[in-house]
RNA sequence: GGUUCCUUAGCCAAGUUGGUAAGGCAAUUGACUGCAACUCAAUGAUCAUCGGUUCAAAUCCGGUAGGAACCUCCA
Protein backbone atom coordinates (compact mmCIF):
# COMPACT_ATOMS: atom_id res chain seq x y z
CA UNK A 1 0.00 0.00 0.00
CA UNK A 2 1.14 3.25 -1.09
CA UNK A 3 1.06 5.71 2.39
CA UNK A 4 1.30 9.16 1.51
CA UNK A 5 1.36 12.08 4.09
CA UNK A 6 2.11 15.84 3.80
CA UNK A 7 5.30 16.67 5.48
CA UNK A 8 5.12 20.59 7.25
CA UNK A 9 9.16 19.75 6.81
CA UNK A 10 8.89 19.63 3.16
CA UNK A 11 6.23 21.19 2.71
CA UNK A 12 5.02 18.31 0.13
CA UNK A 13 3.08 15.17 0.01
CA UNK A 14 6.03 12.47 0.19
CA UNK A 15 5.75 8.49 0.37
CA UNK A 16 5.99 7.12 3.61
CA UNK A 17 8.88 4.78 4.10
CA UNK A 18 9.41 3.96 7.79
CA UNK A 19 13.21 3.83 9.32
CA UNK A 20 12.59 0.23 10.44
CA UNK A 21 10.60 -1.99 8.52
CA UNK A 22 6.89 -3.07 9.43
CA UNK A 23 7.65 -0.23 12.20
CA UNK A 24 6.12 2.99 12.99
CA UNK A 25 7.80 5.29 15.67
CA UNK A 26 5.38 8.02 16.02
CA UNK A 27 5.24 11.45 18.94
CA UNK A 28 2.72 13.42 19.58
CA UNK A 29 2.56 16.64 21.89
CA UNK A 30 0.30 16.18 24.48
CA UNK A 31 -1.78 18.71 26.93
CA UNK A 32 -0.69 20.86 29.53
CA UNK A 33 -2.43 19.55 32.16
CA UNK A 34 -4.18 22.43 34.32
CA UNK A 35 -7.22 22.04 33.64
CA UNK A 36 -10.45 20.46 32.12
CA UNK A 37 -9.47 19.27 28.42
CA UNK A 38 -11.47 21.65 25.94
CA UNK A 39 -12.69 19.95 22.68
CA UNK A 40 -9.56 22.07 20.70
CA UNK A 41 -7.26 19.49 22.52
CA UNK A 42 -9.48 16.23 20.83
CA UNK A 43 -8.70 17.48 17.60
CA UNK A 44 -4.49 16.45 17.65
CA UNK A 45 -6.15 13.12 19.57
CA UNK A 46 -8.38 11.89 17.65
CA UNK A 47 -6.68 12.65 14.48
CA UNK A 48 -3.34 10.33 15.41
CA UNK A 49 -5.41 8.08 17.30
CA UNK A 50 -7.19 7.49 13.70
CA UNK A 51 -3.86 7.65 12.10
CA UNK A 52 -2.61 4.91 14.39
CA UNK A 53 -5.42 2.83 14.16
CA UNK A 54 -4.99 2.68 10.60
CA UNK A 55 -1.33 1.87 10.38
CA UNK A 56 -2.05 -0.80 12.74
CA UNK A 57 -4.78 -1.88 10.65
CA UNK A 58 -2.59 -2.58 7.95
CA UNK A 59 0.12 -3.81 9.40
CA UNK A 60 2.64 -1.82 10.92
CA UNK A 61 3.55 -2.13 14.42
CA UNK A 62 3.04 1.14 16.03
CA UNK A 63 4.67 2.87 19.19
CA UNK A 64 2.74 5.80 19.56
CA UNK A 65 4.60 8.32 22.58
CA UNK A 66 2.64 11.25 23.83
CA UNK A 67 3.24 13.07 26.34
CA UNK A 68 1.76 14.85 29.76
CA UNK A 69 3.57 18.52 30.41
CA UNK A 70 3.00 18.44 33.89
CA UNK A 71 5.65 21.26 35.19
CA UNK A 72 4.64 24.95 33.53
CA UNK A 73 3.93 28.53 34.98
CA UNK A 74 -0.18 27.72 34.50
CA UNK A 75 0.47 24.76 36.59
CA UNK A 76 2.37 26.36 39.38
CA UNK A 77 -0.20 29.28 39.48
CA UNK A 78 -3.18 26.78 39.48
CA UNK A 79 -1.78 25.48 42.38
CA UNK A 80 -0.91 28.41 44.42
CA UNK A 81 -4.60 29.49 43.35
CA UNK A 82 -6.11 26.14 45.19
CA UNK A 83 -3.83 25.81 47.03
CA UNK A 84 -2.57 22.35 46.20
CA UNK A 85 0.48 20.71 45.38
CA UNK A 86 1.23 20.78 41.51
CA UNK A 87 1.67 16.94 41.45
CA UNK A 88 -2.32 16.88 42.98
CA UNK A 89 -3.42 19.75 39.85
CA UNK A 90 -1.79 18.12 36.96
CA UNK A 91 -2.59 14.05 38.24
CA UNK A 92 -6.17 15.07 38.51
CA UNK A 93 -6.22 16.62 34.96
CA UNK A 94 -4.36 13.83 33.36
CA UNK A 95 -7.70 11.91 34.81
CA UNK A 96 -9.81 13.73 33.17
CA UNK A 97 -7.95 13.90 30.03
CA UNK A 98 -7.66 10.25 30.23
CA UNK A 99 -11.29 9.70 30.46
CA UNK A 100 -12.16 12.37 28.06
CA UNK A 101 -10.01 10.41 25.47
CA UNK A 102 -11.45 7.35 25.98
CA UNK A 103 -14.96 8.39 25.67
CA UNK A 104 -14.14 10.10 22.46
CA UNK A 105 -12.57 6.55 21.12
CA UNK A 106 -9.56 7.04 21.63
CA UNK A 107 -6.83 4.53 22.82
CA UNK A 108 -4.38 5.16 25.41
CA UNK A 109 -0.69 5.83 23.55
CA UNK A 110 1.84 3.24 23.86
CA UNK A 111 3.78 5.39 26.26
CA UNK A 112 2.96 8.77 28.08
CA UNK A 113 5.87 10.13 29.65
CA UNK A 114 5.93 12.95 32.18
CA UNK A 115 8.28 15.93 32.50
CA UNK A 116 8.47 15.30 36.44
CA UNK A 117 9.91 12.09 35.43
CA UNK A 118 12.74 13.06 33.33
CA UNK A 119 14.22 15.74 35.24
CA UNK A 120 17.52 14.03 35.02
CA UNK A 121 17.77 13.14 31.24
CA UNK A 122 16.28 16.72 30.65
CA UNK A 123 19.24 17.71 32.63
CA UNK A 124 21.88 15.65 31.38
CA UNK A 125 19.89 16.55 27.94
CA UNK A 126 20.72 20.41 28.68
CA UNK A 127 24.72 19.92 29.92
CA UNK A 128 25.34 18.19 26.57
CA UNK A 129 24.00 20.99 24.53
CA UNK A 130 26.04 23.63 26.49
CA UNK A 131 29.20 21.65 26.03
CA UNK A 132 28.54 21.36 22.76
CA UNK A 133 28.33 24.93 22.50
CA UNK A 134 24.76 25.46 21.53
CA UNK A 135 23.59 26.75 24.73
CA UNK A 136 25.11 28.90 27.96
CA UNK A 137 23.94 29.63 31.24
CA UNK A 138 23.68 33.33 32.70
CA UNK A 139 22.65 33.72 36.11
CA UNK A 140 21.07 30.30 36.62
CA UNK A 141 19.20 29.87 33.32
CA UNK A 142 20.28 28.26 30.05
CA UNK A 143 19.43 29.60 26.42
CA UNK A 144 20.04 27.97 23.44
CA UNK A 145 22.28 29.36 21.17
CA UNK A 146 20.15 30.00 17.96
CA UNK A 147 22.68 30.99 16.01
CA UNK A 148 24.25 27.70 16.02
CA UNK A 149 21.61 26.34 13.86
CA UNK A 150 22.14 27.51 10.45
CA UNK A 151 18.56 26.85 8.90
CA UNK A 152 16.49 27.95 11.86
CA UNK A 153 12.87 29.00 10.83
CA UNK A 154 12.63 26.10 7.92
CA UNK A 155 9.72 24.20 9.70
CA UNK A 156 7.61 26.99 10.08
CA UNK A 157 8.85 29.01 6.92
CA UNK A 158 10.01 32.13 9.53
CA UNK A 159 12.69 34.59 8.56
CA UNK A 160 14.95 35.21 11.63
CA UNK A 161 15.60 38.59 10.21
CA UNK A 162 11.92 39.68 10.33
CA UNK A 163 11.44 38.05 13.37
CA UNK A 164 14.15 40.35 14.78
CA UNK A 165 12.50 43.35 13.01
CA UNK A 166 9.33 42.58 13.84
CA UNK A 167 9.94 43.90 17.10
CA UNK A 168 7.43 41.58 18.91
CA UNK A 169 10.46 39.43 20.64
CA UNK A 170 10.67 39.98 24.05
CA UNK A 171 13.88 41.62 24.97
CA UNK A 172 16.24 40.23 27.41
CA UNK A 173 19.25 41.54 28.11
CA UNK A 174 20.81 38.02 29.34
CA UNK A 175 19.89 36.38 25.85
CA UNK A 176 22.53 36.68 23.57
CA UNK A 177 20.01 36.91 20.86
CA UNK A 178 16.36 37.89 21.21
CA UNK A 179 15.64 34.05 18.91
CA UNK A 180 17.66 32.33 22.01
CA UNK A 181 15.15 30.65 24.02
CA UNK A 182 14.69 29.26 27.76
CA UNK A 183 16.05 25.32 28.36
CA UNK A 184 16.32 26.15 31.81
CA UNK A 185 14.67 28.74 34.04
CA UNK A 186 15.71 30.12 37.71
CA UNK A 187 12.37 30.47 39.67
CA UNK A 188 11.75 31.29 43.10
CA UNK A 189 8.05 30.15 43.07
CA UNK A 190 6.89 26.30 42.97
CA UNK A 191 8.09 23.19 41.85
CA UNK A 192 12.00 23.37 41.33
CA UNK A 193 14.75 21.15 40.59
CA UNK A 194 18.27 20.93 41.53
CA UNK A 195 20.92 21.70 38.35
CA UNK A 196 24.60 21.96 37.92
CA UNK A 197 22.93 26.01 37.29
CA UNK A 198 21.11 26.10 40.32
CA UNK A 199 17.41 25.86 41.99
CA UNK A 200 14.64 26.02 38.74
CA UNK A 201 12.79 24.18 36.23
CA UNK A 202 13.27 22.94 32.16
CA UNK A 203 11.91 25.01 29.50
CA UNK A 204 9.40 24.32 27.36
CA UNK A 205 10.63 23.12 24.26
CA UNK A 206 13.58 20.47 25.64
CA UNK A 207 10.79 18.31 27.37
CA UNK A 208 9.98 16.26 23.94
CA UNK A 209 13.23 16.06 22.78
CA UNK A 210 14.29 14.60 26.05
CA UNK A 211 11.77 11.99 25.75
CA UNK A 212 11.84 11.17 22.19
CA UNK A 213 15.78 10.84 23.32
CA UNK A 214 15.17 8.21 25.34
CA UNK A 215 12.19 6.49 24.63
CA UNK A 216 13.51 6.19 20.50
CA UNK A 217 17.68 5.57 21.00
CA UNK A 218 20.00 6.01 19.90
CA UNK A 219 19.72 8.98 17.91
CA UNK A 220 15.85 10.04 18.77
CA UNK A 221 14.94 9.77 14.94
CA UNK A 222 11.30 8.99 14.59
CA UNK A 223 8.84 8.55 11.44
CA UNK A 224 5.77 10.99 12.70
CA UNK A 225 6.04 13.95 14.78
CA UNK A 226 2.28 15.60 15.21
CA UNK A 227 0.98 17.77 16.75
CA UNK A 228 -1.63 21.47 16.30
CA UNK A 229 -0.05 23.36 13.56
CA UNK A 230 0.27 26.29 16.61
CA UNK A 231 3.00 24.25 17.31
CA UNK A 232 5.21 24.86 14.32
CA UNK A 233 6.71 27.99 15.74
CA UNK A 234 8.50 28.20 18.39
CA UNK A 235 7.59 24.99 20.10
CA UNK A 236 8.97 22.41 17.24
CA UNK A 237 11.38 24.53 15.56
CA UNK A 238 13.55 24.52 19.18
CA UNK A 239 12.72 21.20 19.23
CA UNK A 240 14.52 20.64 15.72
CA UNK A 241 17.05 23.05 16.76
CA UNK A 242 18.08 21.02 19.55
CA UNK A 243 17.97 17.98 17.78
CA UNK A 244 20.05 19.66 15.40
CA UNK A 245 22.37 20.46 18.13
CA UNK A 246 22.15 16.74 20.01
CA UNK A 247 22.25 14.49 16.94
CA UNK A 248 22.24 16.33 13.51
CA UNK A 249 18.44 15.04 12.55
CA UNK A 250 15.54 16.71 12.36
CA UNK A 251 13.73 14.54 14.87
CA UNK A 252 11.34 12.87 12.57
CA UNK A 253 10.63 11.94 9.04
CA UNK A 254 7.26 13.49 8.73
CA UNK A 255 5.93 16.31 10.80
CA UNK A 256 1.97 15.80 10.63
CA UNK A 257 -0.13 19.23 11.66
CA UNK A 258 -3.69 19.20 12.45
CA UNK A 259 -5.09 22.35 12.07
CA UNK A 260 -7.96 23.98 14.88
CA UNK A 261 -11.58 23.29 15.32
CA UNK A 262 -13.57 26.31 15.12
CA UNK A 263 -16.56 27.00 17.58
CA UNK A 264 -19.48 29.45 15.28
CA UNK A 265 -16.79 30.18 13.09
CA UNK A 266 -14.63 31.80 15.50
CA UNK A 267 -11.44 30.47 17.28
CA UNK A 268 -11.72 29.01 20.32
CA UNK A 269 -10.34 31.64 22.77
CA UNK A 270 -10.44 32.46 26.53
CA UNK A 271 -11.23 36.18 25.48
CA UNK A 272 -14.05 35.59 23.27
CA UNK A 273 -15.53 33.38 26.10
CA UNK A 274 -16.52 30.46 23.69
CA UNK A 275 -13.76 27.87 25.01
CA UNK A 276 -16.13 24.80 25.05
CA UNK A 277 -15.02 21.60 27.77
CA UNK A 278 -14.36 18.38 25.89
CA UNK A 279 -16.48 16.51 28.42
CA UNK A 280 -19.78 18.95 27.93
CA UNK A 281 -20.13 18.31 24.33
CA UNK A 282 -19.32 14.67 25.27
CA UNK A 283 -21.87 14.23 27.70
CA UNK A 284 -24.30 16.52 25.86
CA UNK A 285 -24.15 14.35 22.03
CA UNK A 286 -21.66 11.47 23.07
CA UNK A 287 -18.37 10.86 21.88
CA UNK A 288 -19.10 9.02 18.80
CA UNK A 289 -21.11 11.82 17.63
CA UNK A 290 -17.39 14.43 18.48
CA UNK A 291 -15.64 11.83 17.01
CA UNK A 292 -18.04 12.10 13.61
CA UNK A 293 -17.69 16.27 13.42
CA UNK A 294 -13.65 16.16 13.62
CA UNK A 295 -13.53 12.95 11.17
CA UNK A 296 -16.06 14.36 8.36
CA UNK A 297 -12.83 17.48 8.02
CA UNK A 298 -9.38 16.29 6.61
CA UNK A 299 -7.08 17.06 9.14
CA UNK A 300 -4.89 20.15 7.80
CA UNK A 301 -8.51 22.25 7.36
CA UNK A 302 -10.96 24.04 9.92
CA UNK A 303 -13.43 22.49 11.44
CA UNK A 304 -16.40 24.08 12.31
CA UNK A 305 -18.21 23.19 15.41
CA UNK A 306 -21.88 24.84 15.35
CA UNK A 307 -24.84 23.85 16.26
CA UNK A 308 -25.78 22.54 12.36
CA UNK A 309 -22.81 20.53 11.94
CA UNK A 310 -23.22 18.47 15.29
CA UNK A 311 -26.71 18.24 14.41
CA UNK A 312 -25.65 17.01 10.76
CA UNK A 313 -22.61 14.49 12.23
CA UNK A 314 -25.51 13.21 15.11
CA UNK A 315 -28.02 11.75 12.12
CA UNK A 316 -25.41 9.98 10.97
CA UNK A 317 -24.15 8.47 13.78
CA UNK A 318 -27.31 7.43 14.57
CA UNK A 319 -27.72 6.29 10.55
CA UNK A 320 -24.87 3.86 11.09
CA UNK A 321 -25.76 2.81 14.58
CA UNK A 322 -29.08 1.73 13.49
CA UNK A 323 -27.92 0.09 10.83
CA UNK A 324 -25.10 -1.95 12.46
CA UNK A 325 -27.42 -3.01 15.11
CA UNK A 326 -30.09 -4.65 12.55
CA UNK A 327 -27.16 -6.31 10.74
CA UNK A 328 -26.10 -7.52 14.21
CA UNK A 329 -30.14 -8.79 15.25
CA UNK A 330 -30.55 -10.25 11.81
CA UNK A 331 -27.06 -12.34 12.24
CA UNK A 332 -27.95 -13.27 15.38
CA UNK A 333 -31.60 -14.90 15.15
CA UNK A 334 -30.38 -16.66 11.91
CA UNK A 335 -28.02 -18.01 14.12
CA UNK A 336 -25.06 -16.57 11.35
CA UNK A 337 -21.57 -16.05 13.07
CA UNK A 338 -20.30 -12.33 14.15
CA UNK A 339 -17.06 -11.69 12.02
CA UNK A 340 -14.39 -10.88 13.80
CA UNK A 341 -12.49 -7.80 13.33
CA UNK A 342 -9.27 -7.64 10.84
CA UNK A 343 -10.17 -9.84 8.25
CA UNK A 344 -13.23 -7.79 6.36
CA UNK A 345 -13.60 -7.49 2.48
CA UNK A 346 -13.77 -4.86 0.36
CA UNK A 347 -11.86 -2.05 2.47
CA UNK A 348 -9.92 -1.44 -0.40
CA UNK A 349 -11.01 2.10 -0.98
CA UNK A 350 -11.55 3.09 1.91
CA UNK A 351 -7.96 2.07 3.33
CA UNK A 352 -6.87 4.18 0.12
CA UNK A 353 -8.38 6.97 1.33
CA UNK A 354 -6.77 6.84 4.66
CA UNK A 355 -3.50 6.41 2.94
CA UNK A 356 -3.94 9.73 1.45
CA UNK A 357 -2.54 11.81 3.95
CA UNK A 358 -5.44 10.56 6.31
CA UNK A 359 -8.33 11.58 3.91
CA UNK A 360 -11.47 10.53 6.40
CA UNK A 361 -13.78 12.57 4.38
CA UNK A 362 -13.28 9.93 1.20
CA UNK A 363 -13.12 7.21 4.36
CA UNK A 364 -16.50 8.01 5.55
CA UNK A 365 -17.95 8.20 2.15
CA UNK A 366 -16.93 4.67 2.08
CA UNK A 367 -18.98 4.15 5.10
CA UNK A 368 -21.87 5.71 4.15
CA UNK A 369 -21.78 3.20 0.92
CA UNK A 370 -21.79 0.17 3.10
CA UNK A 371 -24.31 1.74 5.05
CA UNK A 372 -26.87 2.36 1.77
CA UNK A 373 -25.76 -1.58 0.74
CA UNK A 374 -26.86 -2.87 4.32
CA UNK A 375 -30.00 -0.75 4.19
CA UNK A 376 -30.88 -2.35 0.56
CA UNK A 377 -29.78 -5.71 1.18
CA UNK A 378 -31.98 -5.67 4.65
CA UNK A 379 -35.36 -5.17 2.76
CA UNK A 380 -34.57 -7.83 0.36
CA UNK A 381 -37.68 -10.33 0.50
CA UNK A 382 -35.20 -12.96 0.43
CA UNK A 383 -32.30 -11.80 3.07
CA UNK A 384 -28.74 -12.51 1.46
CA UNK A 385 -26.91 -14.22 4.86
CA UNK A 386 -24.02 -14.30 3.73
CA UNK A 387 -23.78 -10.81 2.14
CA UNK A 388 -24.83 -8.95 5.18
CA UNK A 389 -22.65 -10.83 6.98
CA UNK A 390 -19.96 -9.65 5.16
CA UNK A 391 -21.07 -6.28 5.13
CA UNK A 392 -20.88 -6.45 8.47
CA UNK A 393 -17.58 -7.41 9.13
CA UNK A 394 -16.75 -4.37 6.38
CA UNK A 395 -18.12 -1.90 8.44
CA UNK A 396 -17.12 -3.22 11.84
CA UNK A 397 -13.45 -2.98 10.32
CA UNK A 398 -13.83 0.71 9.22
CA UNK A 399 -15.35 1.38 12.29
CA UNK A 400 -12.97 -0.13 14.39
CA UNK A 401 -9.87 2.11 12.34
CA UNK A 402 -12.09 5.37 13.00
CA UNK A 403 -12.50 4.93 15.94
CA UNK A 404 -16.67 4.64 16.21
CA UNK A 405 -17.34 2.82 19.03
CA UNK A 406 -20.97 0.95 18.31
CA UNK A 407 -22.17 -1.81 20.92
CA UNK A 408 -25.22 -3.77 19.72
CA UNK A 409 -26.50 -6.48 22.18
CA UNK A 410 -25.71 -10.16 22.26
CA UNK A 411 -28.46 -11.92 22.53
CA UNK A 412 -29.46 -14.75 24.50
CA UNK A 413 -32.06 -17.43 23.98
CA UNK A 414 -34.75 -15.18 26.03
CA UNK A 415 -34.39 -12.28 23.39
CA UNK A 416 -34.26 -14.30 20.47
CA UNK A 417 -37.69 -15.90 21.72
CA UNK A 418 -38.64 -12.38 22.31
CA UNK A 419 -38.18 -11.27 19.56
CA UNK A 420 -39.55 -14.25 17.44
CA UNK A 421 -43.12 -13.68 19.63
CA UNK A 422 -43.05 -10.46 18.58
CA UNK A 423 -42.88 -11.31 15.10
CA UNK A 424 -45.38 -13.81 15.48
CA UNK A 425 -48.00 -11.57 17.16
CA UNK A 426 -47.45 -9.02 14.26
CA UNK A 427 -48.00 -11.44 11.68
CA UNK A 428 -51.12 -12.68 13.47
CA UNK A 429 -52.43 -9.11 13.56
CA UNK A 430 -52.02 -8.86 17.41
CA UNK A 431 -50.73 -5.34 17.56
CA UNK A 432 -51.52 -4.41 21.45
CA UNK A 433 -49.31 -7.80 22.03
CA UNK A 434 -46.68 -6.98 19.10
CA UNK A 435 -46.62 -3.15 20.65
CA UNK A 436 -45.90 -4.07 24.13
CA UNK A 437 -42.87 -6.24 23.03
CA UNK A 438 -41.89 -4.19 20.65
CA UNK A 439 -41.66 -1.79 23.66
CA UNK A 440 -39.51 -4.45 25.56
CA UNK A 441 -37.34 -4.88 22.78
CA UNK A 442 -36.65 -1.28 22.43
CA UNK A 443 -35.77 -1.11 26.08
CA UNK A 444 -33.41 -3.77 25.88
CA UNK A 445 -31.87 -1.93 23.03
CA UNK A 446 -32.30 -5.57 20.86
CA UNK A 447 -34.41 -3.09 17.65
C1' G B 1 4.75 45.60 9.26
C1' G B 2 6.51 40.27 7.78
C1' U B 3 4.85 35.26 6.36
C1' U B 4 1.17 31.73 4.97
C1' C B 5 -3.56 30.04 3.79
C1' C B 6 -8.77 29.96 2.43
C1' U B 7 -13.55 31.17 -0.67
C1' U B 8 -17.11 24.38 -4.19
C1' A B 9 -25.20 23.76 -3.87
C1' G B 10 -29.29 26.05 2.53
C1' C B 11 -25.24 23.59 5.74
C1' C B 12 -20.75 20.19 6.13
C1' A B 13 -17.39 18.47 2.52
C1' A B 14 -13.96 15.55 -1.37
C1' G B 15 -11.55 16.76 -5.65
C1' U B 16 -2.97 12.67 -7.64
C1' U B 17 0.02 15.24 -12.40
C1' G B 18 -5.76 20.60 -16.00
C1' G B 19 -10.37 17.04 -19.57
C1' U B 20 -16.89 19.91 -18.18
C1' A B 21 -17.91 18.43 -10.16
C1' A B 22 -17.57 12.15 -4.63
C1' G B 23 -20.21 11.72 -0.28
C1' G B 24 -23.18 13.36 3.91
C1' C B 25 -26.96 16.55 6.58
C1' A B 26 -31.29 19.39 5.71
C1' A B 27 -35.49 20.18 2.19
C1' U B 28 -39.22 18.55 -1.49
C1' U B 29 -41.67 14.44 -4.00
C1' G B 30 -42.57 9.28 -4.35
C1' A B 31 -42.25 4.16 -2.21
C1' C B 32 -42.55 0.86 2.00
C1' U B 33 -45.61 0.47 6.59
C1' G B 34 -51.40 -1.83 11.20
C1' C B 35 -49.34 2.70 13.72
C1' A B 36 -44.57 4.66 14.74
C1' A B 37 -39.57 4.40 13.97
C1' C B 38 -36.12 2.78 10.47
C1' U B 39 -35.18 2.60 5.25
C1' C B 40 -35.05 3.09 -0.14
C1' A B 41 -35.60 6.10 -4.78
C1' A B 42 -35.75 10.79 -7.32
C1' U B 43 -34.65 16.17 -7.39
C1' G B 44 -30.05 20.75 -6.74
C1' A B 45 -23.69 23.80 -8.25
C1' U B 46 -21.59 27.25 -14.95
C1' C B 47 -16.72 25.58 -8.15
C1' A B 48 -16.21 34.30 -4.70
C1' U B 49 -15.32 37.73 -8.91
C1' C B 50 -12.59 39.74 -13.28
C1' G B 51 -8.91 38.68 -16.83
C1' G B 52 -4.93 35.45 -18.90
C1' U B 53 -2.46 30.68 -20.57
C1' U B 54 -4.71 26.24 -23.06
C1' C B 55 -8.10 22.40 -27.88
C1' A B 56 -9.70 22.04 -22.58
C1' A B 57 -9.29 24.94 -15.75
C1' A B 58 -12.74 24.21 -9.58
C1' U B 59 -7.72 22.60 -10.70
C1' C B 60 -2.03 26.81 -13.63
C1' C B 61 -0.81 32.57 -13.70
C1' G B 62 -2.29 37.68 -12.42
C1' G B 63 -5.79 41.54 -10.50
C1' U B 64 -10.13 42.57 -7.25
C1' A B 65 -13.49 41.55 -3.06
C1' G B 66 -14.25 38.98 1.37
C1' G B 67 -12.36 35.77 5.33
C1' A B 68 -8.61 33.32 8.42
C1' A B 69 -4.02 31.98 10.73
C1' C B 70 1.09 32.45 12.41
C1' C B 71 5.06 35.91 13.82
C1' U B 72 3.67 35.94 21.89
C1' C B 73 1.26 31.09 25.88
C1' C B 74 -2.16 28.29 22.82
C1' A B 75 -4.33 21.83 20.11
Amino acid sequence: MNIRFYNSLSKKVEDFKTIKPNQVSMYVCGPTVYNYPHIGNMRPVVVFDTLRRFLEYVGYKVTYVSNFTDVDDKIINKALQEKKSEKEVTEYFIGEFKNDIHCIGCKDPNVTPKVTEYMSQIISYIDVLIKKGAAYEKNGNVYFRVSKIKDYGSLSGINIDDLITGARVETNDEKESPLDFALWKKTSEGISWDSPWGKGRPGWHTECCVMIDTIFPPDGLIDIHGGGYDLKFPHHENEIAQAEARHNNKIANYWLHNNFININNEKMSKSLGNVIYAKDLIEQFGGNVVRMVILSTHYRAPVNFTNETIESSKNEVQKIENVYRQMALVLQINEKKIPTIGHASGMEKFLDSLADDLNTSNALAELYEVTKRANQSLRQREIDFDLIEQLFSTMSDMLSILGIDIKYVRLNTADKKLYEEYLAAKAKKDFSLSDKLRAELIEKKII
